[in-house]
DNA sequence: TGAAATAGTTTCATTATTGAACTATATGGC
DNA sequence: GCCATATAGTTCAATAATGAAACTATTTCA
């Protein structure tokens, strides 16, 4: 590896670490005691997964099924998700948001956008875009190329 | 705010997720029984500051300073880094890597290298140049807004 | 000198995570 | 049709990260 990459590497490590941390920071302040930031990020995946199974967001979020099955058990508990047993096939279990998960699912998006709204502000839209495609592009790399076995 | 900005941040949302959870994923692999994910972002920081205190920590984290007295207490427990005390002014304690603490974290630094590499050549020179610098003054408008009272 | 500020720790509760063992269901080869 | 294997999900025990509030020790300053 030369340099370049080296430098490149730990530059994107801080940035990174930074913008991670600040923006979890705020969404753990602004979420308030309705969804965690994790709980977010979970909600978030199902409202926009038809028919969508634990196995599904276990490879989509990279961790365990043991993780989701006590994720989607916290916020069954809380009113927020429900799950309906594929009748056809009694193995699968699917996830949906209740009535009540869906307001606090647009609550807390709504909260999330005006957390990260202002900083769009600081940069040209053809950047915008340009930076969003690039890192859109890393994450299809990094997709294609993943996979978790469990 | 405007459809534009709420598409942003809605693939902004979605990229972050994956990119985030792909790299914790595979350090958690790669980095083994050495370092958790957290604890290698806490030893790389206390290597890259001179007398490291555990207050600039938990800023640089914006997580809470009874959070860094358990990472570190951690790492103390498992001889990775030491803490010292100011004679001068005997309520700040510093934190740095001990021996084997920074052998420990030079493997890790070079694993998360190796993972990350791969993806460069995927791109070319001036779009990561382009891309990093975006990333980090998106970072610095947000330490700049941000602080944490604690 | 005494009150307020600062640095860090302790304690307790909660959440996220892994890994291994487990249950229930489906599928496919013979 | 039946058994071995695969698949979907859960349970359980352990560990890590985190917040909040109460606490100790030290310093500063009016």
């Amino acid at each position: 590896m030369n340099d370049k990459a080296k430098q490149w590497i730990d530059r994107y490590l801080d940035v990174y670490q930074l913008v991670t941390r600040r923006i979890s920071a705020e969404m753990r302040e602004h979420l308030g005691e309705d969804l965690t930031n994790d709980q977010f990020q979970v909600v978030r995946l199902i409202n926009s997964m038809p028919q969508c199974t634990s196995s599904q967001l276990a490879d989509t979020l990279a961790v365990g099924k043991s993780s989701i099955t006590a994720i989607v058990n916290r916020l069954v508990d809380a009113g927020i998700l429900y799950r309906t047993r594929d009748e056809a096939d009694r193995r699968q279990v699917y996830l949906a948001l209740t009535d009540y998960g869906t307001s606090i699912f647009e609550s807390a998006q709504e909260q999330v956008r005006n957390i990260i709204s202002p900083y769009l502000k600081h940069f040209e839209e053809k950047d915008i875009e340009m930076f969003i495609s690039m890192f859109e592009k890393l994450g299809q790399l990094m997709q294609e190329s993943g996979g978790r076995k469990n």
